[in-house]
DNA sequence: GGCGTATGCTTACGCTGTAAGTAGAGGAGA
DNA sequence: TCTCCTCTACTTACAGCGTAAGCATACGCC
């Protein structure tokens, strides 16, 4: 009986990552990314102790490609870039941020969090206290994962071949211009073609980054 | 055989609501939505086309609850109350940011989008153009959305019971303070209390909004 | 009274995550 | 070399899911 090379976490992780790219998260399942290792389902639970694990996993996976920010910028060019790096990291990897949100299990690793701690030490340097920099780490996080979540989910979704729309404006599909005239002259021009997901966020970003600059004290 | 008062959409959508807001979005099945009003569970099928039909309309049912800004205001502050309102339908049902990213069936009804188109006007009024609006709405969206949802989601489900703890600073419980230094100061301060979801959102919305003033042009 | 239609129930299918138990191969110690 | 221990993978099984198909019942209208 030929011996099989055999499985690792990382081996797991990696095709996890690859089959929720390629399928979506309903995609990944647990039998059917057995079987894109030539193994059964509950091989995995050696590698894996759980489907939350596994979601964690590739999870952590994306994270490790964030780049720390060049702490001898200023904390402005240091939150923009790691904001940025974030955004792109997830971006490359559309169905994570839906598995952050969707499962709920252990804390998040260490590694995965270190450039999230060179961002809150920026904001620190920066001038905010205590208050102020989980404020800002909150409005910061909560524009990335907002951004890229209304760009890739349900909301998106329906309508996500049309022209690279995105956003909220974008998952009406035929409406009543009379009952929504601005929302359809809004959407009436992203169908115009050149909107750009990763432009608008930046865009987003510098008009965050603005506003708490104000509240650096 | 005595009879039973018929069902009908609207018991079905609020009892799915109530379901989902106290047992959260895994415990809302069909079949314990359908236990839950003595029913079985293919006899919702008659009200609802399908599961995701289920949440768009749960969905629905808070975007209905959005308060569409006073027209008379300034923008900035159409955009803050109308941010602010969604903020706070979303919240009294937590579970419901999730099913949106989740789901992705139909497009949103009109009656839903309301108070967004009131929110895009204002923005015309305040002097943007196609792309500025949009880039401000997604803007703000994305910022309410993401705040909801990271506040509620599985970022910070396992440590949600402490403190009212929220955000992306939250999802860590223990770690080695000289790996992180700046996130473990950061995460200490969280645990003496005073975090408050609401508070923070509107600093990081007074934030975005200062930085979309420079870009209204 | 009879009939069409709407409502709800029953059964069934294929899928899910995963608990429990089993078989076999590789390495360590005698 | 033989034996035993451990680790990996497989098999089987269970409870739950969404929902398709078919059947029974009860109401409103002629």
């Amino acid at each position: 009986m030929a011996r099989r090379e055999p499985l690792n976490r990382e081996k797991v992780l990696d095709a996890a990552l690859a089959l929720a790219d390629e399928e979506g998260l309903d995609g990944l399942s647990m039998r059917r990314l057995a079987k894109a290792l030539g193994v059964e389902a509950m091989s995995l639970y050696n590698h894996v102790s759980n489907k939350a694990d596994l979601l964690d996993g590739i999870a952590e996976r994306v994270f490790a490609q964030v780049e720390p920010p060049d702490p001898e910028l200023p904390w402005q060019e240091q939150v923009r870039s790691a904001a940025l790096s974030m955004y792109r990291a997830f971006r490359r990897h559309p169905v994570v941020p839906m598995a952050l949100v969707t499962d709920r299990s252990n804390p998040t690793s260490v590694r995965a969090l270190s450039p999230l701690d060179a961002l809150v030490g920026a904001l620190y340097a920066g001038g905010f206290d205590d208050q102020g920099a989980w404020r800002a780490l909150g409005a910061v996080n909560s524009l990335v994962f907002g951004s890229l979540l209304l760009s890739t989910g349900g909301f998106a979704a329906d309508v996500r071949e049309h022209a690279g729309a995105t956003n909220v404006g974008a998952y009406v599909t035929q409406m009543n211009p009379a009952a929504l005239p601005h929302f359809s002259r809004l959407l009436r021009w992203t169908q115009g073609g050149g909107v750009d997901p990763e432009a608008d966020f930046r865009h987003a970003l510098d008009a965050l980054i603005k506003g708490l600059e104000n509240q650096a004290s």
